[in-house]
RNA sequence: CGCGGGGUGGAGCAGUCCGGUAGCUCGUCAGGCUCAUAACCUGAAGGUCGUAGGUUCAAAUCCUACCCCCGCAA
């Protein structure tokens, strides 16, 4: 099939290199402009960017969609369909019914539960015990449309958004081309999404991340996973005469307990409003991340409570 | 020129302000102890202190340039 792909982040690329591999004719790989980021605000591209151009494909990265031009450029690319994987931007109405097939959207998560910008990680920080991935054909509403395929997975106990999302977009990879597959048989049946249990994931926002130790145990667990690698739930602690911000990459819920903040016992165990979590993966501000054991021998002394 | 932290034996760090023999906690190796052990004891190996210049009797430490890693913020 001729089909345009429109993605921007890591979690998009697995999609895009099966579709490029099942032998479908991209007409054109959509994705979000470069833009200053990082140190020093240098241009970066998106990871699809990148992909995208290793295989020599046609990249465009409008800034915004919603323009008669923009709209016509698309028109004029004569797709079958719309292949949409976290894109970053709305496609507007205009997008969506111009191919003969629409759009398909790719979503991490079990609708109509999570429509909405993070998935993974409202999951994950919802302590959801599985969630999964659609493919859905897109229609006005956000993340509202009809169903195609889905594909439903546990989430491990200490398994983090990284993990998981890394596991998503693989079965999300394999799962869009194989609905591209049906949709080219015209065997592609869809599904109304169930009118119950909708939930909004809206975007992670930086004011969240701190870590609350008086909350239960759990809840600073699924926080913490929810939120790790990225943009990583963190505490402060006083090392010599600073104080230092340390984010938490991984941890494992523990039976102890004590003060919320006090660090209990040898290994880097903490304790919350209720129940305690170890601390297996940690990373200080300006240094690599480093296993508990290593973080706790570079410190001076013995720890004794961290905020 | 967005703000900031860092590069010191295999790992994580201290030492840098105030130049003067390379240090800590681990790991590794050897030996000892032990019924035994990831425990304990003794000993050993292992470092051009990111790179290149400069200042100095003397540089991990002061000066200059460059390379690399990371946090914040967007």
């Amino acid at each position: 099939m001729r089909v345009a792909f429109f993605g921007t982040p890591d979690f998009a690329v697995p999609t895009l290199t099966e579709i490029v591999g099942q032998g479908h004719e991209i007409a054109a790989v959509y994705t979000r402009p470069p833009r200053a980021a990082g140190r020093g605000l240098a241009e970066r591209n998106s990871p699809v960017h990148d992909v995208a151009a290793g295989f020599d494909l046609t990249v465009v990265t409008p800034t915004t969609l919603k323009s008669d031009r923009e709209a016509e450029r698309f028109a004029g690319l004569g797709v079958d369909v719309g292949v949409v994987v976290a894109y970053g931007a709305l496609l507007p109405p205009t997008f969506l019914c111009a191919p003969p097939h629409g759009c398909l959207n790719l979503h991490a998560s079990l609708l109509p539960r999570w429509r909405g910008a993070a998935p993974v990680a409202r999951a994950i920080m919802a302590g959801d015990p599985e969630t999964g991935v659609m493919v859905m054909q897109m229609e006005d509403g956000l993340d509202t449309g009809p169903v195609a395929m889905s594909e439903r997975v546990g989430i491990g106990p200490d398994e983090t958004a990284g993990d998981l999302a890394e596991r998503l977009s693989r079965l999300g990879a394999d799962l869009m081309v194989r609905a591209l597959a049906a949709l080219g048989r015209g065997a592609l049946d869809l599904t109304p999404q169930s009118a119950d249990g909708a939930t909004y994931a809206s975007k992670l926002d930086k004011n969240e991340t701190r870590i609350d130790w008086s909350r239960p145990a759990t809840d600073v667990h699924n926080h913490i996973r929810g939120l790790a690698p990225w943009p990583g739930a963190w505490f402060q602690v006083e090392l010599g005469r600073k104080t230092e911000r340390v984010k938490v990459l991984r941890s494992t819920l523990v039976e102890d307990q004590g003060a919320p903040g006090a660090v209990i016992g040898e290994a880097l165990t903490i304790a919350c409003g209720s129940g305690a979590v170890r601390l297996l993966d940690v990373q200080r501000a300006g240094k690599q991340p480093a296993a508990a054991a290593d973080f706790l021998r570079g410190v001076p002394s013995p720890l004794a409570s961290v905020s």
